[in-house]
DNA sequence: CTGTATCCCACAAGATACTG
DNA sequence: CAGTATCTTGTGGGATACAG
């Protein structure tokens, strides 16, 4: 009784059985830190290898050096990439995912995937199917 | 050779063979639109069945009127969302997902478990795994 | 109840220059 | 190569008032 739910997957957990999404739920940070602008493709392309800073520049095409710094430094306070920095001159820099980083990167790779399959037809217009 | 890939799960379009997310790539605008504020938590509420405006409003913790309509909207063009209104008095409108968007839906909500299972471990440092 | 229409602004994000 | 430091700006987003 009272809610209906819908024959639907994927339980979610159980702080939102009411369906309300508080307004000052940590995971609302944390989601915000993923899926700010340019976090989950940095977080993606991790989720290849370890990378270096000018490999990230290049492959997240378009970012800045301020926000590669800034999304990088995020997510590393998060603890989801972790940073090596070896002290040889030129300086090298790799940066990787960590464990909790790469559980999350193997949620995000089949999203990213849909979008890239979805994304054409959408944004162009193609077949907007109902 | 060349690129050595690391042990790992999931694989990207082939697209992205090269490692590279193109500026132009309108999956970008699609992942914007998804993972824009207010997107995720709209798109998980509905996959629990249709939702009234003010449910929505309701559900979504601190959302503005502006940032509900705005979203919806967006949604609803991306052939995410569908809208239902009655000609009654007072209105009544529910909005509800399509086959895409909960196609999509299934896919944000394992994310979205997993952001606040982490959450309160990440964002209120209780122990930075490294 | 379900929205629009305005006004406003903080802050995410960009551009550019510079450094160890 | 791998970043910082500044300055600037666009816009995502909030508050409020009003409308069908």
């Amino acid at each position: 009784m009272g809610m209906e739910t819908a024959p639907h997957a994927a339980p979610l957990p159980q702080a939102f059985a009411d369906g309300v999404f508080p307004a000052g739920c940590p995971s609302r940070t944390l989601l915000d830190h993923i899926t700010s602008k340019w976090g989950v493709l940095i977080l993606i392309a991790l989720s290849e290898g370890d990378q270096r800073w000018s490999d990230l520049r290049r492959r997240a095409e378009g970012i800045s050096e301020k926000m590669l710094a800034q999304t990088l430094k995020t997510l590393e306070r998060d603890g989801l990439v972790s940073r090596r920095a070896q002290p040889v001159i030129p300086p090298r820099v790799d940066y990787s995912l960590t464990e909790r980083g790469y559980e999350l990167s193997a949620l995000l790779v089949p999203l990213v995937a849909w979008a890239f399959d979805n994304a054409e037809d959408i944004i162009n217009g193609v077949s907007q199917s109902k």
